[in-house]
DNA sequence: GCAGAAGTGGACGAGCTGCTCCGGTTCACC
DNA sequence: GGTGAACCGGAGCAGCTCGTCCACTTCTGC
């Protein structure tokens, strides 16, 4: 049973697809999303044409790149999900998320704020409840405070992503610091307790999705 | 004694001048930095060249539009630092701080990735050794944990300024809940001590100056 | 080994952005 | 109110990026 979709690509074909996803995978890694389909030709040494007949839009190339990139830090969640200790799950789970990201830029960009909202929304998904059902383990271990929910943790790879972003290149490792200054704020006990409300599903949903990248 | 610099403008063109400021600050406060000199003509309503004839650079705009703004960051700090209490005096300055961020996009833009070091630059010699006053008072007195240093305090608007920049549209106030999350992991008793070190005043400048914003 | 289907590549046009340049206008001074 | 310097506006050019298209090449099945 040797399912392959529609219609076989010719040998030469399958070959130069090889080549762009190659190339592709490892500019989106060094440099991140604003990787032209030119871009990839080039580095792939292959016309722009074969680039475009193969993949359309950006998104096919992303899809295809990082499907099974996305499916680790699922999988990675899943693991965290399953241990002992829910704090410690949290933290190895985020620590460990973030560790992917820093090592490709593609991916960090690709999490943090995806154009393709379909593969990243469905892995939000699977994800969400295995930090919910974490967190509130920690709770009723008293290992984090009472006021915090999933939206909160949601949003801790953006926080400390802005630090990755930013300190690439000059301190790689400032992000683990930052991480464990963050999540100490998730310990009790909490003075006082947080403002505001944390965000809904449809507000995390877009917080992540209409993200489209700013000069600054 | 009326300072006019080189050779006094012309009465009409002194007029185009305020036209382009005032468009400007509009435009960048509400969309952010990436803004051309052909959107703030058409919002001046005045030609292209004579916005290119009066602000050659981007930068020339920015200095003239941001410089009272970053001066009253500024005082905001020497304020807070005049605090009895300095726990609250870092809380209020940072809040105060980010509060302009999230009023100002433009400003928010230019404070956390200056194009034009400059004058950001200098406004951070003035607030760092307000902030380690600070930090060093909060100390002694137990407030904040030993093993965190002004650089870490540097990175807060960093943080927190990611979150504001993604929920602008969807929950505005979400910021003010993230601040008080990462204030306190700032808090004692800290869980074990934080790993690596902060980062050192080049890094930190470099942080804040070579970032040229990415597409994500 | 041949026919034609499948695939290739890069020249090229369309569209966009940044900036210049100069014919015409307005102002300030006499 | 006349003169020349200062100033204005926006047409248009240069430079870039994106995506198409088709003459040519390569592969596959017979």
């Amino acid at each position: 049973m040797d399912d392959e979709g529609p219609t076989r690509l010719r040998r030469d074909a399958e070959a130069n697809r090889q080549r762009i996803l190659t190339a592709a995978r490892r500019l989106f890694s060094e440099t991140g999303l604003a990787v032209s389909h030119n871009d990839v030709a080039r580095a792939a040494e292959v016309g722009v044409g074969t680039v475009y007949r193969r993949f359309p839009r950006k998104e096919d190339l992303l899809l295809a790149l990082f499907e099974d990139q996305v499916e680790q830090v699922v999988r990675l969640a899943e693991t965290a999900g399953a241990r002992a200790d829910p704090w410690r799950g949290l933290y190895v789970f985020l620590e460990a998320m973030l560790q992917m990201q820093a090592d490709d830029r593609g991916l960090h960009e690709y999490l943090l704020g995806s154009q393709a909202p379909s593969l990243a929304g469905r892995a939000t998904e699977r994800i969400s409840p295995v930090v919910a059902e974490l967190l509130a383990r920690a709770k009723e271990l008293g290992q984090v405070r009472a006021d915090v929910e999933v939206a909160d943790v949601a949003l801790v790879p953006v926080l400390v992503g802005a630090v990755l972003d930013r300190t690439r290149g000059v301190a790689p490792d400032q992000w683990r610091r930052v991480l464990a200054l963050v999540m100490d704020g998730f310990r009790p006990p909490a003075e006082g307790s947080l403002p505001g409300q944390p965000l809904d599903p449809a507000q995390l949903e877009q917080v992540f999705t209409s993200w489209k990248g700013r000069s600054a």
